[in-house]
DNA sequence: AAAATATGTCAAAACATTTGGGAAGATGTT
DNA sequence: AACATCTTCCCAAATGTTTTGACATATTTT
């Protein structure tokens, strides 16, 4: 472990030359930066960055949150493709990426706050968690600079993806396949599920028609089980709907199968539609029409939205960003 | 940001006996180390990790090594699972788990030995990536502690899949179903492949059946095109087989959409099985026959293994461990 | 009573880095 | 020649923590 130190003495310069030479300090001879530079690459010298955070209060570490529970954001297809994008996002710019966490199984546990001091993260992005935690208030509500991702706080910038003209596009075009008896799965109360639902009410009555109410169902989003069963509700009724929303892709597979045990076609019987655009809808038949939202932009917009409010405090303000996602038609949604 | 130096001020002791009293060194007078340590908690103080870290060459910081590429581990839903099980079960321990990178994009990239040793990280796991990287041999074969999932390196502990047993296992029952003329389609060239592969042959000899050469096919892991096209390719053929394996669950959908787009039924017509057991394959009609791979032992080995290595580098052995999975018998098989 | 032992505490050094203040020398100006 | 101005470099302090050897004080042993 090569040091500042060792530079110093192989080049017979001060410590501190070294530091400035390294870090592009004008007042530095230009021979001897480029000797010190040159020297520290054949040692093989590269920075400690603990030493560094001790001294600026800059760790070019970031923070990122997910839940942690059995559904947690990694394994949630969406979700995934946020965190990723977002690490790239970061790295391309020089920070890493740190899960953030409560410690939440040890003795001594730590809030998320606490976890962020202790660790030096320069920021963290919050995204898929419970997000009236009180932890995660505190969190919100400190100075550390944070970017939440589809739920909006006041004072922080937020990436939502745009839930209500989602809703809105999918069910016009349903709308436009002929479709008049619609009904719809939504996910557990959330932020998300609050503005596509008043969306999807709203388009109903712009569209001038009319939804009864044993037709807009709830079921957890990713709970197949459970829109299993409010399909099969759905299609033993009187009057039931030759089309179904559903709350997400995943959770569509369950209502799949549902359809498909009691004999019916998808989408000659019941067409459907599912939410998110995950990969697999694409490879399935008939393929899931769905509206993709545009995770990488999410975590990217994030990542870039959390840096610049990192790198320029003063002069970065707090945005609410909003990304468009896009109606895919695949063929799970039948003209009649 | 308090620090040890303000515990020692409203104390009235030195900075050292606060040190001694926080970390529990049988040195401290009993009365004087609980005094400290609830003023400690009273002053909302938690420790720097930078400062420790730089002292103490112990990060309590694991670093974890996915492929950054497009098909990033990430997305992957079984590698997914491992990375979350490492994370659950490292922050059990109390370490943060941070994703290794080299820079790729940036002018100034580092190695990810280079980068191992900049965050003090204290040990790294590896998984789905090249192994024959020179950058991750360098890395391996370096002083810091490395654990491999499903690669394995002479002086490093690895956490394997049975990869050997579970083609074993899943040909061995589609054996028992009936089926003789079996197809298989594997995945690229990698260590997993060739493991899977000599099994797939000692099997077939074992159980006395002959497959021709034309039944065993190659498509990379994930390309449901590729699976799509060579399933086409056996049903095509004068023969076609009564059943197809694939190289993973993911992909067994391009056979699907192959198999459905010929007008045949899974498993009336054809039957299929696929490798990983990924969340979804249990959701669709009919559900998928693979061997489930134990993802979060693995990555719960992984973490395991890699802070025993971590903590008592003297005394802990490299070791091979193998994790077993498991056949899930689905309904893409039909008994002939 | 002196010597040995045990107990509790402290001061200082060390880890690798950054940075403001200043020193030394060179250059330019009058 | 005197002075001001740059340029280039170094010094020393600071960041928060852990560790080591030293030093008191108290207790036990000779």
């Amino acid at each position: 472990m090569i040091s500042m130190k060792d530079i110093a003495a192989t080049c017979g310069v001060s410590i501190a030359t070294v530091s400035k030479a390294l870090n592009g300090h004008k007042d530095i001879g230009e021979d001897t930066r480029i000797y010190i530079r040159k020297t520290a690459k054949e040692l093989g010298y590269y920075p400690n960055s603990s030493a560094r955070t001790l001294k600026t209060n800059r760790s070019y570490n970031i923070g990122v949150l997910f839940v942690d529970e059995a559904n947690s954001g990694l394994m949630h297809d969406h979700f995934a493709h946020v965190l990723d994008s977002i690490k790239v996002a970061v790295e391309s710019k020089g920070y890493d990426l740190t899960f953030l966490n409560c410690y939440k199984e040890r003795e001594n546990r730590i809030s998320y706050l606490e976890h962020t001091k202790y660790r030096g993260l320069d920021g963290v992005i919050i995204a898929c968690v419970d997000f009236a935690d009180p932890e995660i208030v505190e969190l919100v509500e400190s100075n550390v600079p944070v970017v939440t991702i589809d739920y909006l706080f006041n004072n922080t910038t937020a990436i939502m993806s745009n839930n209500a003209k989602g809703i809105k596009e999918l069910l016009t075009y349903v709308y436009s396949q002929g479709h008049r008896k619609i009904a719809y799965i939504h996910g557990a109360d959330s932020a998300v599920t609050k503005s596509r639902l008043s969306s999807f009410y709203r388009t109903v009555e712009e569209l001038g028609i009319s939804i009864p109410d044993e037709y807009v169902r709830e079921a957890a989003y990713r709970d197949t089980e459970e829109t299993e069963r409010q399909t099969k509700y759905l299609l033993d009724l009187p009057t039931p709907p030759t089309c179904i929303l559903f709350p997400d892709d995943f959770a569509a597979f369950g209502g799949i199968k549902a359809i498909t045990s009691r004999g019916l076609k998808i989408p000659d019987d019941v067409s459907i539609a599912g939410y998110d655009g995950i990969v697999i809808g694409k490879h399935i038949e008939p393929p899931l029409t769905t509206l993709d939202q545009d995770a990488r932009e999410l975590g990217k917009r994030a990542a870039e939205e959390l840096i610049k409010l990192v790198e320029k405090p003063k002069t970065t303000l707090i945005e609410h960003i909003i990304v468009e996602g896009k109606l895919f038609c695949g063929k799970s949604v039948k003209k009649i």
